[in-house]
DNA sequence: TAGTATCA
DNA sequence: GGTT
């Protein structure tokens, strides 16, 4: 069953099944095995993020005292990002409702007590596609809002195995990350996938970074 | 400000 | 919790 909170910006509660979790978090295993996490950094201060970041697919996206760009390899091993995850691709084609692949699969993960401030994602030149997000681990508190940064912003929570897409009218919403629960907490206390600290979440975003070429 | 800190 |  699926929710549209606002237009375009719609949740998929429970959407991956335990095997499809548990198929994913192999995946993500093996990506991250060959494209280690890095710690971010702000542009221009060099603050880094509490969030690591690894990245699948043609592009990935990164941020370090330079700027926030797309780039076709991992910045400290300089090889190319590995393949995006099959589980992931499939889960694109059933819910972006877009005509091309994704480019970028941003693989955040997030250790108990770490955020992500609201934000917008911006950086794509493809703005019709969608961001697919998909979580793994730890449920935690997502917070959107609007187009701009002072709009009123409600709350849910994402949890293991939940789809959200943020696409249409609501692509460039800002949104974030408050906190993580604890495992443990209330229901759903999601499977967790061995990459990640004890109470840790993953979440994986799918973008179109590129306009696609007409046929 | 995809940051943290601080205040109203 | 929203804003600087």
């Amino acid at each position: 069953m699926a929710t549209e909170l606002a237009p375009g910006l719609i949740h998929h509660p429970g959407y991956l099944d335990a095997a499809a979790r548990a198929r994913l978090a192999d995946e993500v295993a093996a990506i991250l095995a060959e494209a280690p996490s890095v710690t971010p950094r702000m542009p221009r201060t060099g603050k880094p993020f509490s969030v690591r970041m690894s990245n699948a697919g043609p592009l990935g996206w990164v941020s370090d005292v330079a700027g926030y760009r797309y780039q076709p390899n991992h910045p400290g091993t300089a090889r190319p990002w590995p393949a995006l995850p099959p589980t992931a691709r499939a889960a694109w084609d059933a819910l972006a409702s877009y005509p091309a692949p994704p480019e970028a699969c941003l693989i955040n993960l997030y250790a108990p007590g770490t955020r992500m401030g609201l934000h917008q994602d911006r950086d794509e030149a493809d703005l019709a596609a969608p961001v697919l997000s998909l979580s793994l681990g730890a449920a935690a508190l997502f917070r959107y809002g609007g187009l701009r940064r002072s709009d009123p912003t409600r709350s849910i929570r994402l949890q293991a195995g939940d789809a959200l897409v943020i696409g249409g009218p609501s692509r460039l919403v800002f949104h974030g990350i408050d906190r993580l629960y604890p495992v443990g907490d209330l229901l759903g206390a999601g499977d967790e996938p061995g990459f990640l600290p004890p109470g840790g979440r993953c979440n994986l975003t799918l973008r179109r970074v590129t306009a696609p070429v007409p046929p």
